[in-house]
DNA sequence: TACATACTGAACCATATAGTTCAGTGTTTA
DNA sequence: TAAACACTGAACTATATGGTTCAGTATGTA
């Protein structure tokens, strides 16, 4: 089996953390796509969603090859294993603490906040 | 029940995209802590640490409370259910779309590659 | 060959991030 | 009351991000 080496989950998340990349994954969840048709899409400009591309190529999400004078995008093969996995331990981490701490808690609630209007 | 609304998924993907802050979460999963002890940990300025913290508050991951001269931080209660929805809803995208190209895909591979060695 | 298409790269802009130092303010404690 | 402690805010640095325009290069097509 080959081995897919994912890339830090800095660059995943941070990948992630704009909701036009995130776009960008829903439309290549659909079928592969050019630059060109991502920028349309997306209203664009080529340079700007080719920056977006290259930044979701760095996190190993997307990968691209050239044919010819087209640039086809599609997901990229490791998906989002690693990144589902911090995310689903660190849930049962934040459950745990709630079980332990919910009486503490609402007492805390209960009692005057901190910074009431900012 | 009281409702949680998680701030835009752009403040939680780009607040766990920092290796310190995952630790941060990590560390109030075992116990509550002060901006102090936190900054010592990580070996960091307070004034540092204080706006990590910062972006894990704004981004509805972790909540503070200051009593006395004291900032204490723990895990915020909303926990990283939507975020975990969207990795999960779209690791089945990911895959789908492996399923149906296959083939595709390592007729690719079998093709000269694209900028070898940038 | 000429034109259109698809991308690419450099340069620029405004804003954000990750960190620092320094100078406070407010709270505890001796 | 004085000193120590915990935090806070302003200001600064270097670098990254998200976007643009403009000027290419390479490819496909009439």
């Amino acid at each position: 089996m080959v081995q897919y080496v994912s890339p830090p989950l800095d660059l995943s998340f941070a990948a992630l953390s704009d909701a036009t990349r995130r776009g960008i994954i829903d439309q290549l969840g659909r079928e592969d796509a050019s630059i060109t048709s991502l920028a349309d899409k997306f209203q664009m400009t080529l340079t700007g969603m080719k920056k977006h591309v290259q930044v979701l190529e760095r996190a190993g999400l997307v990968v691209t090859q050239k044919v010819g004078r087209v640039r086809t995008c599609k997901l990229g093969k490791r998906g989002l294993k690693a990144e589902a996995e911090w995310i689903e331990a660190h849930r049962k981490l934040f459950e745990a603490r709630f079980e332990a701490l919910d009486d503490i808690i609402s007492e805390l609630n209960r009692e005057g906040r901190d910074e009431p209007a900012s």
